[in-house]
DNA sequence: AACACGGGCAACCGCACAGAC
DNA sequence: GGTCTGTGCGGTTGCCCGTGT
């Protein structure tokens, strides 16, 4: 787990108090009657009073960015703020939730998956699946572009295609009936014997379908499984180191000074960022169709 | 003017993790 | 290895304010 960034910063101690720390506290409030909890201040800090905190609405392009992002990260407010300069989870995520959300609701969009809602339901909401969702592997490339051969990310959507080689269905039933993909009671998938990959990965769907992403619940399955089971922290960190990169090119893209392209849209960025992520995922040689995947795996479900 | 309602936002709550002891 | 403390995080709650009736 990540540190706020203050707490990164070196004036700025962490660890035990010690007596003179202790002293100083108590002199402040007593001489100011402060009735409130450390907690609740250091809340108020980070949240209001933080000199760095940027003040006011945001902007146009931090909107965008936050899209982006959100689509890669998910609800990891505090990853997503440590983009944004000046500004806090705590902010980020109350912005989310009564502005952005709307807005891609409005535009036909699920707010958690960033696919196109379908047109059947009466208020654009996507009908509840009759079995439960299957997990995916790729969660953070559910994107509409890629699903979308003649949208205007046609070409990340082939290269997604080509990337993600589907696995024939006498290929997956081999993998099946070998116990290669398997599912533990306690509702965890097992990709590792057909994901290409060093380590085994394991994830557990929540009730609403959507990913459980925590490592620390993934640990869990060691004495379930019987064998070391996470190399899924290093997958995140991988993922994570790529981000930052692009982040980084993002922002340089962006600063005009230094001569570089410039990104149009949030559009163009979900691309560019979608696009830079999956080559470094490819770099793993992770070798599966998720769509065929879900496809067995529901028609299994259905039949045990 | 009074009330209901909804949106936006700050604050709270509970959990998890890391490190010290 | 267990416990305690400090900290980070995301979900939820509740207050305030604007708007509509």
């Amino acid at each position: 787990m990540g540190r706020h960034p203050c707490c990164t910063e070196q004036k700025v101690r962490k660890g035990l108090w010690s007596p003179e720390e202790d002293e100083k506290l108590y002199n402040h409030i007593t001489r100011f009657g402060l009735e409130r909890c450390g907690k609740s201040c250091r809340l108020r800090w980070i949240n209001y009073l933080r000199p760095d905190l940027k003040r006011g609405n945001l902007s146009q392009q931090e909107e965008d960015l936050i899209m982006s992002l959100h689509k890669v990260l998910g609800n990891r407010w505090s990853q997503i703020a440590a983009q944004l300069p000046g500004r806090t989870d705590n902010e980020i995520k109350n912005f989310w939730n009564s502005s952005l959300k709307k807005k891609l609701k409005q535009r036909g969009i699920n707010p958690i998956t960033h696919k196109q809602l379908r047109e059947t339901g009466a208020q654009g909401e996507m009908p509840r699946p009759a079995v439960k969702p299957i997990f995916n592997p790729f969660p953070s490339f559910e994107c509409q572009a890629a699903t979308d051969p003649t949208g205007t990310n046609a070409n990340l959507y082939h290269q997604l295609q080509q990337t993600y080689r589907p696995l024939e269905q006498n290929e997956f039933m081999k993998n099946f009936d070998n116990n290669l993909v398997s599912r533990s009671s306690s509702g965890y998938w097992n990709y590792g014997e057909v994901l290409n990959v060093s380590d085994t990965y394991a994830i557990q769907e929540s009730l609403n379908g959507s990913i459980d992403w925590n490592c620390g619940i993934a640990a869990q399955m060691d004495s379930m499984l019987g064998k070391e089971v996470l190399g899924w922290s290093s997958l995140e960190i991988k993922l994570e180191s790529s981000l930052q990169t692009e982040i980084k090119t993002y922002h340089q893209r962006l600063n005009p000074c230094q001569g570089l392209q410039h990104v149009e849209s949030s559009e163009e960025f979900s691309s560019y960022l979608t696009t830079s992520l999956s080559q470094d995922l490819s770099d793993a040689c992770l070798d599966v169709s998720q769509d065929e995947l879900a496809r067995e795996l529901n028609g299994n479900l259905l039949s045990s």
